[in-house]
DNA sequence: AGCCTATACATAGATAATCTATATATCACG
DNA sequence: CGTGATATATAGATTATCTATGTATAGGCT
């Protein structure tokens, strides 16, 4: 990370998951999303962005495909697979495994 | 990352600080204590332990001193410093400001 | 005596995830 | 006609983690 990262390293793959739960969206709604949803707090740059859609496609989790927006611009929008979904179940969970013992140390050291 | 990392990225210098805030520790003892304290789940490696710590040092949170343990081996002991103190808080806020951030995007997603 | 496990520190090199910077292109607005 | 927002993408730098390896000693077991 070049200095202070605008996100928690490790977890940009699942928030991009998450997002396509509802509905697919292209990645500069998805940076969009994750920005608005966290209040300002997180942000997506582009050069971490693209390639992890590169990678979420790669494994399956997610599927591309070109088209038209509202506003008549070309864009690739993402929706996740039914892998995708699965491996969002399995990150939450890890996730929250990894929160709850970081909040131990905390809490007990 | 190698596979699947034993820690969340970017948490290690907090934990570390954090287990230093009762007493001094040697590098061994701090891992121990995180293993202990998280109940198994976060596991820090020796090649992240100590150039960390070596990290650390040169940001002046911690200072170090040899000394002999309980069992008369010879160790380095890991003191926070106040400016360490100082950090703790700073990476504390810091974190809870991105966890919270990342729990309003999975729960508005 | 010899062996193994746990304790204790340290470094080299691989891997991966993020960032910064750059490039392209189009639309809407002033 | 320029600027800002929308939209995608890649190259290269930085950094944090991991795996693997090496050294050394204490204590217990056979």
């Amino acid at each position: 990370m070049a200095n202070k990262p605008d996100l928690l390293p490790g977890t940009l793959d699942m928030l991009i998951l998450k997002t396509l739960t509802r509905a697919p969206l292209h990645g500069y709604g998805i940076a969009q999303a994750i920005k608005q949803l966290s209040d300002e707090v997180l942000t997506v740059e582009e050069g971490s962005l693209y390639p992890a859609l590169q990678r979420l496609l790669l494994q399956g989790w997610v599927k591309a495909e070109w088209k038209m927006t509202e506003t008549n611009r070309r864009a690739r929008y993402y929706t996740l697979t039914s892998a995708g979904r699965k491996q969002l179940g399995i990150e939450l969970s890890e996730f929250e495994q990894m929160i709850a013992a970081i909040s131990r140390v905390l809490q007990n050291a």
